[in-house]
DNA sequence: TTTTGAGTTGTTCGA
DNA sequence: GTCGAACAACTCAAA
């Protein structure tokens, strides 16, 4: 070993599966030095939210194309399996690099992790040094004017939009330099990161494309060809005007720089402005869990965890094959199932369904999508299902409850999606076609359906959903109520009475 | 400090 | 059929 050559540093990677804009990858290619990318299945890590099926699947094809890449380039991915600190106290000794650079996560739990790794290999006078891949800005770069998190959407997008703008992208390094000898790598099979028996990603593999190239691929079609149609497009589930980006955006395999400058170098509408702001609405969910950690797990309206959920097994199970009697909901769900995705719009009405009508808890919901959507992210996710229960910060008005007879016939009037997905009911009319259950006999016999037997009879009455969810909502006022004194509260003469208690409760 | 306006994505009812 | 108001009460963020 020549003893000139200076030691080598690793670039762990996490959820930043690419080489272009790739801050870490790119500041350990600048200094010249040899770099060992290592990337470790720490299923340990991850506990409280173990990598669900869908995204094993996707995990297996984001590797395989950045092996490919970082091989071209002349270092090899490094795979290793176990837990995080010791595969790379390991790596570090194996290969005497005296440098760790990473990309920041922003899962409480990688936060945790990755600060116990940085104090412990400081320690040991190795040089650790993270960098942002993943955001736009940094969860403590945006702060209201008295420097606490924004917790509303509207002013932080506007805080946002007055930010200094993101830093344009970095080029992918040209060639890296690879440590003398390579370190023993896992096989990628091995990991078994794809299901064999039984093999249910045929459905992914049709519709997906993992990997840093697909990614960018699947951008520029999207600003050639749907961006102008995007600000109304996006909510018909029918037609492919979303860009699909999200699976991509989270393992990293395009950073949300790059789509934000490649969307502002096109002709500004009101489709890009809508797009950008739903880059903004992944930064505020960072943001929010970010700032409050327990958002995966726990309503952030305290007054939520008295919410009288009705827990129920089988509406679950309903719910999960897209059996409920209810078109768009089902079919959204089979879309789930088959793709591992779900179109926006849908989800929210489905999510709504859950919640409001069937009262589930939201954590059911967002468990089953945690481990069938291919784009699970905890942050979007976790912040997605508070907004729809109505416990997040910016919550809906509780009375919002989403109609999905009027958000089919609003949104898939032409029923292509239902089709698509719910084929036992395809040659209904488009009148009945949402609402089969109201569809006259004879409509329903020339169609072939037999509700109750080839389709569900909804699993609960729409107004009786509706009135329960309601119901259940205004419970948590009343026991509100109770808390306080009896002039009614919210009220004006009211309001300086909680103040009082808020200023208490500080001082 | 106090006040004020506003808050992603909806539905229903009655004029 | 279309349209506006009502649907809670509350908190957030900025003036």
């Amino acid at each position: 070993m020549p003893a000139t050559s200076p030691p080598p540093i690793i670039v762990w990677f996490r959820q930043d599966l690419r080489v272009a804009d790739n801050p870490a990858l790119h500041a350990a290619a600048a200094t010249g030095r040899a770099v060992a990318p290592v990337y470790i299945l720490d299923n340990a890590a991850d506990a409280p939210w173990p990598l669900g099926g869908a995204s094993r699947w996707w995990l297996h094809g984001a590797l395989a194309a950045l092996q490919a890449s970082l091989a071209k380039l002349g270092a090899p991915l490094i795979l290793r399996q176990g837990d995080s600190a010791n595969v790379l106290a390991a790596l570090i000794k194996e290969t005497g690099a005296d440098a760790l650079y990473w990309n920041r996560c922003y899962e409480p739990a990688a936060i945790e992790r990755d600060k116990d790794i940085k104090t412990a290999l400081k320690a040991r006078h190795i040089d650790v040094q993270s960098f942002n891949s993943a955001l736009l800005f940094e969860p403590w770069e945006i702060r209201t004017q008295s420097e606490t998190p924004f917790k509303v959407f509207t002013p932080f997008h506007k805080a946002v939009l007055n930010a200094p703008p993101p830093r344009t992208p970095l080029a992918a390094p040209k060639k890296l330099v690879s440590i003398p000898q390579q370190p023993a790598s896992d096989a990628l099979e091995a990991w078994n990161l794809r299901p064999t028996k039984p093999d249910w990603a045929g459905g992914l593999r049709a519709a997906w494309s993992p990997g840093e190239a697909a990614a960018k691929k699947r951008l520029s079609q999207f600003l050639d060809n749907a961006v102008a149609h995007y600000a109304k497009g996006r909510d018909v589930p029918g037609e492919a005007l979303t860009s699909r980006l999200s699976p991509h955006l989270h393992f990293g395999e395009i950073s949300p720089h790059h789509i934000w400058h490649a969307t502002l170098a096109r002709e500004q509408t009101s489709g890009t402005a809508t797009f950008l702001k739903e880059l903004v609405w992944r930064e505020f969910a960072y943001h929010l869990l970010y700032h409050f950690p327990v958002l995966p797990d726990e309503p952030l309206r305290p007054e939520f965890k008295a919410f009288p959920w009705k827990a129920d097994a089988k509406l679950l199970r309903a719910w999960q094959r897209g059996l409920t009697g209810y078109p768009i909901v089902d079919a959204g769900l089979r879309e789930l199932w088959a793709t591992g995705w779900m179109h926006n719009r849908v989800r929210m009405i489905a999510a709504s369904l859950l919640v409001k009508h069937l009262l589930q808890p939201w954590q059911a919901g967002a468990a089953w999508f945690w481990d069938t959507l291919v784009d699970a992210d905890l942050a979007n996710n976790s912040t997605s299902w508070q907004w729809v229960a109505g416990c997040g910060t910016d919550a809906a008005p509780y009375f919002r409850v989403f109609n999905p007879v009027l958000q089919g016939l609003k949104f898939d009037a032409g029923g292509a999606y239902v089709r698509r997905w719910v084929p036992e009911i395809a040659r209904l009319p488009d009148e009945w076609l949402h609402k089969p259950w109201d569809a006259p006999e004879g409509v329903l016999k020339d169609a072939g359906v037999m509700l109750g037997r080839t389709y569900p009879i909804p699993v609960v009455s729409l107004n009786a959903g509706r009135d329960r969810a309601l119901a259940a909502f205004k419970t948590l006022r009343v026991a509100d109520e109770t808390d306080m004194s009896p002039p009614r509260p919210g009220s004006r003469e009211a309001r300086p009475k909680r103040k009082l208690q808020r200023g208490s409760r500080a001082s």
